[in-house]
This record gives C-alpha cells, sequence and structure tokens, in this order.
DNA sequence: AATTCGAGTGAACACCTGTTCACTAAACTT
DNA sequence: AAGTTTAGTGAACAGGTGTTCACTCGAATT
C-alpha cells in the first residue's frame, strides 16, 4: 500500500502475518483474546508455533498490532462521515446509519475493541485506552465545523463527542453480539441510538441557554 | 445470616468458601477471572486443589457466586439512595456523591462486574447482563416517584433510566482503575457525572415538551 | 552459478493446568 | 463411647502451554 516493492518473499510474509492477525481475532471471539494461546493461534494460520516468532514477539505483541488494525476501521468510518453530505443537514439520523451499518458490516473488529478494553493485556488496554481518546478528539473536530454547533465553546464540544462516543460504544457492543438476520433488533438499535443522541444535543441547547 | 444455625463446622466451610471468593476477586483484579486457574484461587486461600470441588463444582460456578456477591452491594447502594432525603431535592448531585463514593468502596467488585460483562465465560455474562437489566427496572421505579418525573411515561423513564445506568457504569469503570489517593481526579469525575446527569435530564425536559 | 538469507519445520524442554482418588482426622450423630 | 459424615490432604494423571534450537530448502543477492 504504502512501498509498492512485494518482492514475492515480503508479500508470503505479509500473508501468513495476517493469517495470524485473522485466526487470533476470530479465535477470541468466543473466549476472549487473553484466551487465545499462542500455538491456537499458529494452528488456526496453518503454521508451526515456533514460525509465531518471525512475525510478532508475544501475544501481547499481536494483541497490539491487532489494536491498530481495528482502528483503522474507525477512522474510516468517521472520514466517511465527514464526506456524507446528509451529516450536514441530519447528524443525528446520518450517525445512526453508519453507526449501525460499520459496526454490522467490521463486527469482529469492533467487538475486539470493546471486549479487551477492559480485558486485555495492559499494554493492549492502554492502547485502546489511548486511540479512543484520540477518537474522540478527532469527532469534537468533526463536530465543531457543523451550522450548529460551531459556536460552542470548545469545551462543550468535547464534552459532547465524549457523550457521542461513549452512546457509540455502547451501542456498537448491541450490534456487535446480534444474532444474525435480525433487522427488526438492529432497527431497534438504530431508533435507541437517535433518540439517545438527539436528546444529548437537546440537553446541550438547554443547558447553554441557561 | 439467614439461618442462623452456624454448626461450627458449617462455620468454617462458610469461612473457606469466603476465602475462595475473595482470593478469586483480588487474583482478578490485574489479569481478569478468565486468567485466574482453580489452583492460584485455592493456594491464595490456603487450601489444597482438590477442596476447591467441596465449595464449587468449576471456576464457572465460583464466577456466578461472585456476581451474584457483588450486585448485592449495588443494591445496597440504591436502596440507601433511596432513603437519603437529599435526593428528593438534589437527585444530580446527591447521585454524583453516592456513586463516587459507594464505588470507592467496593473498587474490586465494581471493576469486576465492568470487566467480566465483556469477557467472562458465557454463563457468568449472561448473569451480569441479567442483574444490570434489573438494576435498570429498579432505578425506573425510583426515578417514577420523584417530583419532576412523576407524570412521565413510563418508556421514557426507562429511558432515562438506562441513560443512568450507562453513565454509572462509565463512571465507576473510572473511579475503579484511578491511581489511590488523588481526590482531585475524583472531584472530577464526580463533576462530569454530575454534567452529563443534568444534560441528560434537561434534554428530556426538551425531548418532552416538543 | 555459487552464496547468503530467512520463513517455516519438528522435536524437545520445563512448567502449569483441571480432575481423580484413596486417605486422614476432627466434628457431628446415634 | 462407638460410629458416621465430611472438609481438607497429597500424590498421581493426561494434556496443554511458551520457548529453545538445530534444521531445511526455496527465494534473493552476489
Amino acid at each position: 500500500m504504502s512501498t509498492m516493492a512485494a518482492s514475492a518473499r515480503q508479500q508470503q510474509k505479509e500473508r501468513t502475518r495476517e493469517a495470524l492477525l485473522n485466526a487470533a481475532l476470530e479465535l477470541s471471539l468466543d473466549k476472549g483474546f487473553a484466551q487465545v494461546s499462542l500455538r491456537q493461534v499458529s494452528q488456526a494460520a496453518g503454521v508451526v508455533p515456533s514460525a509465531f516468532y518471525r512475525h510478532f514477539e508475544s501475544m501481547d505483541d499481536l494483541g497490539l498490532a491487532l489494536v491498530e488494525r481495528c482502528f483503522a476501521t474507525l477512522r474510516a468510518m468517521i472520514r466517511d462521515a465527514q464526506r456524507d453530505p446528509e451529516v450536514f443537514d441530519h447528524i443525528i439520523d446520518a450517525s445512526a446509519e453508519i453507526l449501525v451499518a460499520t459496526v454490522k458490516g467490521s463486527k469482529a473488529d469492533f467487538a475486539f475493541v470493546s471486549r479487551e478494553r477492559m480485558t486485555g493485556s495492559e499494554p493492549v488496554r492502554e492502547a485502546i485506552k489511548h486511540e479512543l481518546d484520540l477518537f474522540v478528539s478527532e469527532l469534537a473536530v468533526v463536530l465543531a465545523r457543523l451550522p450548529n454547533i460551531e459556536s460552542w465553546s470548545s469545551d462543550d464540544v468535547h464534552m459532547l463527542a465524549r457523550l457521542f462516543v461513549r452512546n457509540m460504544q455502547a451501542n456498537a457492543e448491541l450490534v456487535a453480539d446480534l444474532p444474525e438476520g435480525r433487522s427488526d433488533l438492529e432497527e431497534q438499535i438504530r431508533d435507541h441510538a437517535r433518540r439517545e443522541m438527539l436528546l444529548i444535543v437537546l440537553g446541550f441547547k438547554e443547558w447553554r441557554s441557561t
């Protein structure tokens, strides 16, 4: 992507590296990342355990790489949301829509983040916390440009962003462990998310007018 | 407590049972409950591994017992809050105060719940989810009796309760892994919690007036 | 064409895990 | 006082764990 090289050997290496990452992500779906052993990941990736060390120096190391990969998805989501012209007119509706759609499309990633945020090894937890804070700040920048919000104090915008992200987290959790093919429940979550965001915005208007 | 009996042998049994529970709770503080082995718990409780089975048939079983014990604390909190006359006049301030104080006093319990809510074995996760739903309903009942809220629809009250509990969860997490003796940060969290609850209430007023 | 490099192998290691089972000894029952 | 119950013991087990190390053999470099 960035460096085009790809010398057929590096290419193969990258392939098994991703196989390891995918295997770890999938295996951690039912029991949690911490329960997944180096040997299980290696086997699922079709590699002998000692080969693992050619790519990561420990499971913690792999965990950090996974965090990074997952947040790339999140960043893509916020980037797309900014480009969508809908967002300027109907932030709430569009946000709820984008949230549910994105989470549905990358369930494993979101499940991983919301799960390992509390349980992961200390470095993993720290990395997620940091990425999440970063995400709040990025969202604050986006929000600050919106029509009705551009006059707010930056403190208030930041708090709004925090509440939105917290709401996003909570709803992402719900979507992430949703049974397949229940579009009714999905619609219900979308609706709840919408109402809650609306509530927050309304609360802020009232708050700022006093 | 309930059955007074206590035949000196039952007494002793209860003693080591609690020792096992306490050991499990403490050991799960740094790495998470799922990382704690039956042998570690037994050793920390001063018992040989095979004795464990006299009290629980598996670690999952112990986990469920721990969930039950932790939520007893939560229930006590909401019960006390109801008795406090302050709450009727200044729900928000009193709630924020009680929240921080209670969580600070039972860090381990809250840390356990907020951690195992996502990571625990499936039965443990299910138990927590159930208890949490129950908690929302209980809170809704309390809120419905409050001066300005008694006229709301039960749906709205329930949503308010959900938002409050979510807020509580998020702030409990923050308090739970707070470094010791940082009363400034503690005050900051209390303040945030207060503002966020206020925001929610204001939003609801506005919401309902349209 | 000869040499170096390195991703992947397979066996061995020391250790920790949950579970079993025959046992002891002290508290209970008769 | 004799007999039963049971919380706790200690050794053994089969199996999974992370890490090591000498190795292969094809691709990359010279």
